[in-house]
DNA sequence: CTTTTCCAAGTTGTCTGACAAGATGTCAAC
DNA sequence: GTTGACATCTTGTCAGACAACTTGGAAAAG
């Protein structure tokens, strides 16, 4: 499947972006009118209009009819967290994984400290789950995530689980990790996966912070390793 | 001034976000189209798609001509960062520095491993400027700051100083900040400060990563109780 | 001279209609 | 069964018109 064809106010909307980005326009300041845009892009002024749309939906400005449109931020709202990273780089993958490493095992040797039985009964659940999904060979995206979250979820601390989502989730593209759980299956490595999930989940249930931390960050160094030689074969 | 009139675009927009977000659209699925969606909000078709543009801009949809809009998350990209955090309560400030223990702890281990001489001067340097400004009985919260980014960049994984970036100063309001910079010096916490920051650099400059950690581990646990003890004080 | 009112010009918001480009499904021919 | 033609639907863009609002300057009023 080729990409789609970009259409005429994606560029528009990231010149803007750029542009206030770098102080062409100051916070505060009233973006070029429209029409002026139309004439600068040669587009139509529907187009122009869709450009800025996106840049209200990034929280970057706000129109005001008869007016003009007003930066009231420099970067859309959450840019920072993504920034430098190029999806077709393996060193921005292996970053992303090693900043996870970090919070993902603190995350294990929490959970294996807070834990409630029900907390316990969802980690076994998921763990139960990814099973299930790698008999069938089917991806195992979904649930491999679904694992890592309800041990997130355990540490009873919310900003676990929404850091796990966004680095987890957002910050590498759907169809790499498409990709990924395909070549998991097809690399015959999902018993390995499932042997390290369960130390995880077992030390975690037996209150041994230690061995839980240990487990996890043993199974995530597995996993950077798993994701170099994938990526170094399928280049 | 008063809010700006809503345009006729924005509540479209957010109607499909609340539909996507709740499971009516999954991911894959087709939205309804631009032509029936004008009818269901009895709007024109400009204004339906400034609100796809608006979802576009969020992640959530991507729109192939001639074939349809497609749900491509069910979440705004970098939704998830700030929810839930109540900077009035002291139970989400001590969730994000539970988080930025994590992140740290690593983040000093791996500068043991990897920092290059320049490095291990910058964070020398950073110590020095907060030595400086604990002498002068000024703030130190920036000075604090840059310790710990100059620490997080010896990391040599730009995610280590933005995740920082975010949580040691995005995600708590400034005024909190200064405020906890202030009450430090009152209650002569600084010279502790300064040991530990001490002992963190010179394992760092030693190359001994568990110390690093540890150190880290120790200094951000003290942070902790420190900042309860501030908080219940002036409750 | 100062303040208020009015108005022209400019700007965003919305609508209508038309056509282009592309995707999808059906049917006929091979 | 496969391929090509075609109709229908869908998104992308353009042009034109009018509504609603803002701003700044000029004129009128005090």
């Amino acid at each position: 499947m080729l990409k789609p064809k970009p259409n005429l106010s994606a560029p528009i909307a990231q010149a803007l972006r750029e542009a206030i980005g770098q102080g062409q326009f100051a916070i505060g300041q009233k973006l070029p009118s429209e029409a002026n845009l139309t004439a600068l892009h040669s587009v139509s002024r529907p187009v122009v209009r869709e450009a800025i749309a996106e840049l209200r939906a990034d929280g970057m400005v706000e129109a005001r009819q008869g007016a003009g449109v007003f930066v009231i931020r420099q970067q859309p709202i959450g840019s920072a967290l993504f920034e430098g990273i190029d999806p077709e780089k393996l060193s921005s993958i292996l970053e992303i994984l090693e900043l996870r490493t970090a919070v993902e095992v603190e995350a294990a040797s929490l959970a294996a400290q807070r834990r409630s039985p029900a907390q316990e009964d969802a980690i076994f659940s998921a763990l139960k789950a990814f099973e299930e999904a790698a008999a069938a060979q089917v991806s195992t995206v979904e649930s491999d995530l679904a694992f890592h979250l309800a041990i997130a979820s355990a540490t009873n601390n919310p900003r676990f689980p929404q850091f796990l989502t966004m680095f987890g989730r957002d910050a590498i593209p759907r169809d790499r990790l498409a990709a990924q759980g395909q070549e998991f299956i097809a690399d015959g490595y999902l018993s390995q996966i499932q042997s390290e999930h369960r130390q995880i989940a077992e030390a975690i249930a037996a209150r041994d912070a230690g061995a839980a931390g240990a487990a996890m960050r043993a199974h995530l160094q597995g996993s950077q390793q798993r994701y170099r030689r994938m990526l170094h074969r399928s280049a």
